[in-house]
DNA sequence: TTGTATGCGTTATCAG
DNA sequence: CTGATAACGCATACAA
């Protein structure tokens, strides 16, 4: 920058005025900085005013891994949001483990991100006091369920009880008796498969159905957990003639599953997802699912982590948004 | 860090060093400076150290879009690989535009990122001048074809020709004898569409079956595309046996369109895809691939960049990778 | 409208 | 083994 200010015959000063495009700089003293610019090939240099301004641009972005539909959708969403609000998105893969999520926090502050979203999968409310310690003030927005802010975050969720109830309700009203819910669990805790399951009962609860252990296969979100638990319930000569899948990725590995099986979607077993991702309305048969609001989620999360960064909110007071969710209706659930 | 020396009773030279893990210094001192670290809850301001090391540790990655399954599951890799590394990256979406291509490569020197990887769709050899000087010096590694290096970049390829020849040799080998080809070109140019016409082409000669311009669609690399390409095929009336999809994507749309159209997969259309992408094993029917080396292709990227990063490889001297290919069969071409 | 002085937090250098 | 000093490149406050 010296070198562009002497060779323009002005001060660094001048010539910072001028790249930050700053009033009070006269058209001649512009046109001969920005030509020495050009002249001379000079770049800001980002650390230096990095290290001036206490803030980089860049927001970290932890999410178990971008190979899953899910969190590539997701991810792309607030990538080009954060690009449009003048930020950059680091991505840190936790691989869903406790210790990795727990990891892209310290690191967040570390690295100097200017803020964080998260989506958490083993890190859970039960961490919270450890959270708290570990953020203490810097802008953190959660994602998804497991964190559900507990008063110490923003946090972005969506409607996964809900949905879930809509999913189920649905296949009841297309006639299925003996609805199973894949990825569902039995435990306790807060999570998206233990909302999901919640809403899979009280849908259960309301159509006079009984809940029975049976019918809910726990099983990752991967396509691989998918195929699996299709398995796992026909080798126990388990009936079921409705399928609560609680991810898409989850119902494509079953639909997979059942087409081994010979089992005939929707005539045998209906079947319905959760996430909506783009690949459900290809698949073979295309996938009902419940669409929870991906870009509202992801505005919403960049929304209230710039607010946060900028000072804008109250150091106490956090936000809660929940994605509007919307049942789509596609073959596997008989169209 | 001047505060921790001073609750340590040592200089911030000491507290340097400690921190960064240097020999001499002793182990009390050590331990007092550790102890103050911990009690003040100290973290290295990053950058400051990045002004002082003029680097950033960070690596950006421009590809199309994290969505797409092929480059999600890219960037799950590099970015993986590049963590393991020590560095971080950011992702910049391009969304396959050749002016937002030019642009992460201007960006990637604005926001000093230590190298760039980049896919580009849009940018091709026909630029390699204003690349040249665009980049000038800074590491930059070319992932993907349209940039093939030119002799003035760092390259990693896959085996297109060689793939895509393999493919549709295949399909010849099941007896298939009029085989289309979805997201094929019939212009000239250097693009991962049309290396693998070329290899289609080649294929077709090999077997002595004729190249039929009808049996060439050109379509986005999309599930929509290749669910328009198949019906633009039924609609025209152009009889085929046998479909080589340039991308699996492609093909999974493909797939679903051939459902829809009552054609049969394998009996009366074979298909296969490229790319092998982790839910081609779980569609239904399950879809052949070519499976390019992902792992391979991002080690040799990674490794590639680092290396020029660190000064290790001459300035003139450009390093070509071509990931190794392998044909896998599925049921979509009988298994 | 432009320039001067100053400090952001680190680390390399070299003296002690 | 430890410490004083300078410099990385920029932008704020203030003076001219």
């Amino acid at each position: 920058m010296s070198e562009v200010a002497k060779a323009a015959g002005v001060s660094v000063m001048t010539v910072s005025n001028v790249v930050n495009g700053h009033r009070y700089v006269s058209e001649t003293t512009r046109d001969r900085v920005l030509e020495a610019i050009d002249r001379l090939g000079y770049r800001v240099n980002v650390a230096a005013r990095n290290l001036r301004s206490g803030s980089t641009g860049i927001i970290g972005l932890a999410v178990p891994g971008v190979d899953a539909p899910y969190f590539g959708q997701l991810a792309a969403l607030l990538i080009e949001g954060a690009t449009r609000l003048g930020y950059q998105i680091v991505v840190e893969q936790t691989g869903a483990t406790r210790e990795s999520e727990l990891g892209a926090l310290t690191h967040s502050r570390l690295r100097m991100y200017d803020g964080l979203i998260i989506s958490t999968v083993g890190l859970g409310n039960e961490d919270a006091e450890q959270l708290r310690s570990e953020i203490s003030g810097f802008p953190v927005v959660a994602l998804g369920e497991r964190l559900s802010g507990a008063g110490a975050l923003d946090h972005v969720a969506m409607a996964n009880v809900a949905g879930a109830l809509d999913a189920t309700r649905h296949l009841v009203e297309r006639g299925c008796r003996r609805v199973a819910v894949l990825g569902g669990t039995l435990g306790p805790g807060v999570s998206a498969g233990s909302l999901r399951t919640a809403g899979y009962r009280s849908a259960l609860a309301e159509a006079g159905l009984p809940w029975r252990e049976e019918l809910v296969v726990e099983r990752e979100f991967t396509l691989g957990g998918g195929a699996a638990g299709v398995r796992a319930l026909v080798a126990a000569g388990v009936a079921f003639d409705g399928l609560v899948c609680l991810t898409d990725t989850l119902a494509l590995g079953a639909l997979r599953a059942l087409a081994d099986h010979g089992l005939a979607v929707p005539d045998d077993v209906r079947v319905i997802g959760f996430d909506d991702i783009e690949q459900a309305a290809y698949a073979v048969p295309s996938l009902s699912s419940v669409a929870p609001g991906h870009s509202e989620m992801a505005d919403a999360a960049l929304r209230m982590l710039t607010e946060r960064i900028a000072g804008r909110r109250p150091e106490g007071a956090f936000e809660e948004f929940t994605g509007p969710h919307r049942l789509v209706v596609r073959e596997s659930t008989g169209g």
